[in-house]
DNA sequence: TTAGTATGATTGATTTTGAATGATTTTGAC
DNA sequence: GTCAAAATCATTCAAAATCAATCATACTAA
């Protein structure tokens, strides 16, 4: 058997149990144990996966590193987010300074967006392709690259975001709470997200209904700071929040 | 059979299942041990295949998006410029401060790097995406997304490089002259190239032997400033410029 | 014919694999 | 907590698989 197809095989296992044993591996594809070993060192090499005691396991991103995963994502109130994301595109002028934030519904924006005129920041490197290959003038923010081939983070990321002011932002969240505010899962992201609602003059934060009353490890936004773009109607946010409905 | 029906017929046999090996080759079409590796080398050679032990498997997806443009330029010397980039990955210590420059020859370094304890930095967004993925410290340089290539450029660039300083940078070029010295056509990128050739301790330059006597629109170097990374011995260079054989 | 090319077999070199070894880490009893 | 047994590990080595290079043969086209 090519050593491709058994990593394949490997991170497959991986991806469907989240971890996996030198002995499950040894038994499950019929190789010896040294091999077993092997394998599970280059792909934690590769970054693939984890190398623990006893075995491996997925490398817990918090921004999710490939294809699949992103698609599984978005396959959640998929309708909705392209709804929500074909209204907050519909918001962009030719004139505006927009910052893009990284994520799924904001990806979805770039599907509906007509005006390329307007200039945009972005600390997501696939939305800055998109973009760049519409022909949008396009900015991306430069930083730390983590384990994530999807957003760029870290002290770089927030210097540069703090000379900017962006006339309108569109953010994602994890989680929209009372108390809580905006949350999302990693505290570096949380930190880049903060200071780009910051520069904002208007930020709009993307929430399809499964968001809401959802609290994340991270508060990035106060509801205060942003404007609630979302599909259906969320009363009990309405005192507490500025609501527009797509 | 002729040639072209096998490799066809290769090709499907890896559509369907994403691998094969060689002896499978040899059962299913019929063919001996040497032809089937003929036919996969040439495969591999013309990029419609990954070669690698025991057999061939399909060419990554991971990357597409930037791919398709790089992907045509690849195939003009590419075993050299994988030679030339092999011996260049081979340079990179556990400790260094890494640029790395955007383009083919640069990109196949990636392949052939085991140390990834290296903090890198780039401008290229796909480096930037491999490298993270490979678990490896990577900065992407932050500024404006060119539409034709995937790497970043502008004034942002330049300024966020000059605060930054390379124990080894790798650079690509279009042309290599006596008289004009490191040549690429875009003058936006020769801006960032220069900028970050004049902040490495060391500037390697890798240049496959058809880059050499050419003169692309705009300099970034002088010949002084960088060692020369190539395949095959250039007398007339020698005098004036470090070069070192891959 | 004769040069050019494709094929298949053979060879020694290289890479991968699996088993064995002793070292290291975890576990569980105390 | 300590200690010893059990499990897991990294390393080494030889066998097996695979490879690149070479050569002889067969076929093709001028």
């Amino acid at each position: 058997m090519l050593s491709e197809q058994r990593h394949k095989m490997i991170l497959d296992i991986l991806k469907e149990k989240r971890s996996v044993t030198v002995t499950e591996l040894t038994n499950l594809l019929n190789i010896s144990e040294s091999t077993a070993r092997r394998d599970i060192v280059m792909l934690d090499k590769a970054g693939r996966l984890v190398k623990v005691f006893g075995g491996a396991v997925l490398p817990d991103h918090t921004y999710q590193m490939a294809e699949p995963t992103v698609m599984q994502k978005s396959e959640v109130n998929r309708e909705e987010k392209k709804r929500i994301a074909k209204y907050a595109a519909s918001l962009i002028q030719p004139e505006d300074f927009i910052y893009l934030d990284a994520g799924t519904t904001t990806g979805y924006m770039l599907d509906f967006m007509e005006e390329t005129k307007a200039t945009f920041v972005t600390n997501a490197v696939a939305h800055a392709q998109k973009l760049a290959a519409k022909g949008a003038h396009v900015v991306l923010i430069g930083g730390t690259l983590k384990n994530s081939t999807e957003a760029v983070v870290g002290t770089m990321a927030v210097l540069t975001l703090k000379d900017y002011h962006f006339t309108k932002g569109f953010f994602g969240t994890n989680g929209v709470s009372r108390t809580a505010g905006f949350t999302t899962p990693d505290a570096n992201e949380a930190l880049v997200k903060r200071t780009a609602v910051e520069q904002c003059m208007k930020a709009y934060v993307l929430c399809d209904n499964s968001k809401f009353n959802v609290v994340s490890a991270v508060t990035f936004s106060s509801l205060a700071s942003g404007t609630i773009l979302t599909d259906k109607k969320q009363e009990e946010f309405e005192e507490i929040a500025t609501i527009v409905y797509a």
